[in-house]
DNA sequence: CGTATATATTCACGAATCCGAATATAAGAA
DNA sequence: TTCTTATATTCGGATTCGTGAATATATACG
């Protein structure tokens, strides 16, 4: 089953863009506002305190890379986990980090 | 245990910095190289094939975030692996992102 | 000491990223 | 239709990032 360098460099590739959708504090906690229930941009700009171009322009990457799902209503657009594996290696991170942080 | 909001920007900003660390190719590569056993720098530019002065640099990058620790011996250093998390966590992704390559 | 080899650091440049401001689109209300 | 609200997109500037070239440091050997 051994896999050829090229897809290997491909699999690293793609990897890399999946971290680094993850690289960001502000990306971090949209993901742990999601956790709680999906969330209309309005809701998430008023919890992150960021501008609302800004916020749609993380949202928007975070969906492309299939972090996140959609839903129209009305106006209105809610956002929710798409990818709950991605939440459970955050939590693993964020909680190392912690500790971490509090033995410092 | 509710913790303050201060210390979840500490958390969320350093875990973000955690993820940065795994967002390129070359440094996954590293750590895939390194899951099969110590190796100098030399070696891993083999492996690799970049040039000294940038292999250096992404092992210092890895090396102050504890992802990897080194060992000299005579004129050469050997890195390995000093996160084993981060060692899971890298499996667990590619492997997904592996298996969704080739569903495409 | 001087020389050779292995690794680290600095510098500079192109590319990518982040963010704010302005603008554009979508949907509902009147 | 027009107006308003909610969200998306584009643009520009500032910063960061990844890389190669040149240089510096460290260790071993003579």
């Amino acid at each position: 089953m051994d896999r050829k360098l090229d897809d290997m460099q491909a699999v690293f590739e793609r990897a890399a863009e999946w971290f680094g959708v993850l690289s960001t504090p502000q990306r971090l906690r949209i993901i742990s506002a999601l956790c709680q229930g999906e969330k209309n941009v309005g809701q998430l700009m008023e919890v992150l305190g960021v501008s609302q171009p800004n916020m749609s322009q993380h949202l928007n990457l975070m969906y492309r890379a299939g972090l996140v799902g959609k839903r129209r209503q009305g106006t209105q657009v809610y956002y929710h986990i798409a990818d709950e594996s991605a939440v459970m290696v955050c939590r693993a991170v964020c909680t190392q980090v912690a500790i971490d942080l509090s033995v410092d």
